[in-house]
RNA sequence: GGGCGAUUAACUCAGCGGGAGAGUGCCACCUUCACACGGUGGAAGCCACUGGUUCAAAUCCAGUAUCGCCCACCA
């Protein structure tokens, strides 16, 4: 067992581990008869993707999960795989043709889309590699892509159903889009910022002045886009403008002319109460608009540069448009003034270039039908959310959902399945394509746009089980169990799956739960991007800390509330964490004498209090993990581990592993193993590389053994519930007290831990004193003490420093070395803290209403407290007393 | 304009009705035969502020301040 190096190295045992677990194909679901199977669908990564941060967290989350399902012996299932990624895998690809001076134009519709799969094979591993180095079990065998060949039918499907149903329709309407990107995007691929701006002033000049009105001032932060004016509008109850309602204007540079309307939206408070209205640009302008019939001129190309409708203007790109249009107006004298006004701009969520309102043909969802089941769903239970906040912010959203924009002028995605013809007219979904129309047999051409991404991403919990084919793999696998994800795809992609899913799959609900994790934020509060330069590499991490100690310090950062704002001291405490399971293991191991299995059975106090608090330690991380309370555990696990196993029950047990009695090492050596056993177990899910190695190499404590960590059962809170043993752990904190309260006196006169002392206890009781001759082997071993008198009437040694310790007094004779002075003060200084609390106590128990109204368990544990204050109290004052 | 979260030790954060906690950092001692990625001991906090509820408030409620997120078509 020697050979096993001082210091934990994750390079050496990650790597073999990882491939033993796929060799025992560990991550491979059964089916088991009468057990409930556990499902997790891996929110996809782009295949443009690698290894960022969040996917870091949320990925240690669902596989601490999914390990604890599995060992709790259920056929558990981590579904795998990478997202297509429409805009961002069109973007990279277009790169690369860039890099050789081509567009997607140059090389054609099919060349371009063969290039794209061609950069998936290339580049599309990188992501599940990336996952397999963080030691996620998921099931690898069986990858899922959401352009793969059953996907694109599961897609196809649920178009044609939401057409036929009239759930999908084609719209001439404003859309958000990305000139960058040359598509439309929804809504909710818009991202608003707060930017600086202006609001200019703009005259605009009657064409015949109305009762001695010559002109009206509009105000907009959008100059340019008055080329596509159609009208100007102001509120009907305005009495400024009261007689100029229907009134022409001759629109400034252009010299159009336009009318003046009376419309409700108008804000008379806002600006000057008169607005210039571009149907074609602007959502709000658009409605005002259709409701007055005016014409919708657009005025923009596909690339945001000026079309013909803009007169001179034409060809210019928009932002130099508006500086043209400026200066125009400012020449003419119609420029009345600027005002300084910063206002939300949306951009494109891929490329952050500035969105334009734009008027275009798009296919659309009608959402709210598709809404209310799904509210209903989470209203009653069936998917609940963690923390339970977030069900509001979906309920907010749900409640006030648009329209779905779903058609992307992008080459690389689903292509919608609609077919035209164009000699009768007729227009029809297929799942399976046509080439000539069934009405009349003429050719027919499908539609060229492709999907949203995330109207495939939606089916992603169904879709994996093989719907719409594969049904028995779909009946035992879905609904899922858990969805973990961050709170930035909450609309995006959890809602719609929730509707998607209760529509597709017989109302049922695709998860019971949802946790949304926290947001990984840097050390200055700022969001990790790589873009910002203000990301970590979760691989740079895993190679200074190890998997385990990246998977570990993370978990200790989880909580319900909060944020993280992330901490690399967390990675280096958890690696020293796992260096310490090493070492503590190392020692057990090589304290063995011989690997024959046999019962643990605690005879010793000791013994009795580390059971106990392993059970009490499972029971915690137990109940923890089922509450997704993942810091928690992973505190609660620290501080067993380290705290309570090796820094004192390790302790304990040295002496008794060098008895000379083989029945007593042997008993100690089973205990040791036991209470190490069970600790791994429960630190797996969160460290499994460590504890999967060490636990290989441990001799088996129970019957049933398989060859591997991952599949041992759980320590559940009832197996170990006989060992909880209060009075145990009464003992040992008080034998703790003691020995803390000896080795502080050593700590205070710099003694050499090689010092032995001899001490003299003065205790209250036969009794007392009794027990204290029991430990003396105890405290011999921690507190370096090699020979004590206990009796009830103990006189106190010159020259010796005392310790007040679980109701006793103990004294430490230090010929030469005691300092009265310090002693003194130290014992003022306790006498004071203890005086202070014990008044405190007292204030409360002569308080009559707090007898009358608390709780009866309470009152009896404060008064107990204040005896037990008040006589340690009374001991350091006679200490005192001695010293004065 | 709405909504949500946070404010606790130098730093990062737990605790969320009954005696202020952890990790890191800091100080002192220790190269003791599992571990210096270690051990032992220690210093360090009017739990943002103001009110309220309660026998009892870091913890519940209201308000204030500061910071941070969402959502929203006000030109």
């Amino acid at each position: 067992m020697s050979e096993l190096p001082s210091i934990y190295d994750p390079k050496a045992v990650e790597l073999p581990v990882f491939e033993s677990w796929l060799e025992g194909r560990y991550f491979e679901a059964g089916t088991a008869e009468g057990v409930r199977p556990y499902s997790v669908v891996i929110p996809p990564p782009n295949v443009t993707g690698s290894l960022h941060m969040g996917h870091a967290l949320n990925n240690t989350i669902q596989d601490v999960i999914v390990r604890r399902q599995r060992m709790l012996g259920r056929p558990t299932r981590w579904v795998v795989g990478t997202d297509h990624a429409g805009i961002a895998t069109q973007n990279k690809v277009e790169q690369k043709l860039a890099a050789e001076n081509k567009t997607r134009h140059d090389i054609g519709r099919e060349a371009f889309i063969e290039a794209c799969w061609e950069w998936r094979r290339e580049h599309g591993s990188t992501i599940i590699s990336q996952l397999k180095a963080m030691g996620c079990s998921c099931d690898y065998s069986d990858e899922w892509f959401t352009m793969g060949p059953s996907y694109q039918k599961a897609v196809r499907k649920v178009f044609v159903d939401w057409f036929e149903s009239g759930l999908i329709y084609r719209g001439n309407r404003i859309i958000n889009w990305c000139p960058r990107c040359a598509t439309a995007l929804s809504d909710i691929e818009v991202e608003h910022a707060d930017l600086p701006g202006h609001l200019w002033h703009i005259r605009y000049p009657l064409k015949k002045p109305v009762g001695g009105i010559d002109h009206l001032v509009v105000a907009t932060t959008r100059p340019e886009t008055m080329l596509g004016d159609t009208c100007v509008a102001v509120h009907p109850d305005d009495e400024r403008y009261k007689d100029i309602v229907g009134a022409t204007v001759a629109l400034p540079l252009l010299g159009r002319e336009i009318p003046v309307v009376a419309d409700e939206y108008v804000d008379p408070s806002f600006g000057t109460g008169a607005v210039k209205v571009t149907p074609a640009h602007d959502p709000n302008d658009f409605e005002i608009g259709e409701r007055h019939g005016c014409e919708k001129i657009n005025i923009m190309n596909a690339d945001a540069t000026i079309t013909e409708a803009g007169g001179a203007y034409m060809g210019l790109e928009r932002y130099e448009a508006r500086t043209r249009v400026i200066a125009d107006l400012d020449a003419a004298g119609l420029l009345v003034k600027v005002d300084e006004h910063s206002h939300a701009v949306g951009h494109c969520y891929r490329c952050h270039t500035v969105i334009e309102p734009w008027l275009s043909d798009q296919w659309f969802v009608d959402m709210k039908p598709l809404a209310a089941p799904a509210i209903e769903a989470v209203r009653d239970g069936r998917v609940a959310f963690h923390p339970k906040r977030w069900e509001n912010v979906y309920f907010h959203w749900m409640e006030n959902i648009h329209d779905w924009c779903i058609s992307r002028q992008l080459w690389w995605g689903h292509r919608i399945p609609v077919y035209y013809c164009d000699a009768c007219g007729s227009t029809v979904a297929s799942v399976d394509g046509i080439e000539v129309c069934s009405d009349c047999g003429s050719a027919v051409r499908q539609d060229e746009d492709v999907l949203d991404t995330w109207f495939s991403s939606q089916l992603w919990p169904f879709a994996v089980f093989g719907w719409p084919e594969r049904d028995e793999r779909l009946d035992y696998f879905y609904p899922t169990a858990v969805l973990s994800t961050a709170r930035d795809i909450l609309f995006l992609w959890v809602a719609r799956m929730v509707m998607s899913g209760m529509r597709f799959i017989g109302g049922q609900v695709p998860f019971d739960d949802v946790i949304i994790h926290p947001t990984v934020f840097n050390a200055e509060g700022k969001r990790m991007s790589k873009s910002l330069g203000t990301g970590v590499d979760p691989l740079d991490l895993m190679e200074d800390y190890g998997a385990d100690g990246m998977r570990f310090g993370l978990m200790l950062q989880v909580t319900g509330n909060q944020d993280i704002r992330f901490s690399e001291e967390k990675l280096l405490s958890s690696r020293n964490f796992a260096n310490k399971i090493w070492n503590a293991s190392r020692f057990v191991l090589m304290n063995l004498e011989g690997h024959e299995p046999g019962e643990a059975v605690p005879t010793t106090v000791v013994d009795h209090w580390i059971f106990s608090r392993l059970a009490k330690l499972a029971d915690r991380v137990g109940k923890g993990l089922d509450a997704y309370e993942f810091g928690e555990a992973a505190r609660d696990l620290y501080d067993f581990f380290w705290s309570e196993f090796c820094d004192w029950y390790i302790e304990l047990s040295k002496a008794r592993l060098a008895s000379d009695d083989p029945v007593e090492r042997l008993a100690v050596q089973r205990n040791l193993v036991f209470v190490l056993d069970r600790a791994l177990r429960l630190l797996h899910p969160m460290m499994p590389f460590v504890t999967e190695e060490i636990w290989r190499k441990l001799p088996r404590t129970c019957a049933d053994a398989p060859p591997s960590l991952m599949v041992a059962a759980w320590p559940e809170a009832s197996m170990l519930a006989s060992f909880l043993d209060e009075e145990a752990e009464r003992s040992v904190s008080r034998l703790i007290e003691v020995i803390t309260g000896i080795r502080a006196v050593r700590a205070r006169y710099k003694l050499s831990p090689r010092q032995e002392l001899h001490i003299e206890i003065k205790t209250g009781s036969e009794a007392e004193s009794g027990w204290v001759r029991g430990e003396f082997g105890t405290l011999a071993a921690l507190a370096g003490i090699s020979g004590f008198g206990v009796a009830t009437d103990t006189a106190k040694p010159p020259h010796s420093a005392t310790v007040i310790a679980a109701g006793m007094e103990i004294y430490v004779p230090l010929e030469g070395l005691v300092d009265f002075e310090v002693e003194e003060k130290r014992l003022a200084k306790e006498r004071d803290k203890l005086a202070a609390s014990l008044s405190q106590l007292e204030k409360k128990l002569s308080n009559e209403g707090f007898l009358a109204k608390a709780a009866p368990a309470i009152v009896a544990k404060d008064r107990a407290k204040a005896s037990e204050i008040a006589g340690s109290l009374a001991l350091l004052e006679g200490q005192l007393a001695e010293l004065a």
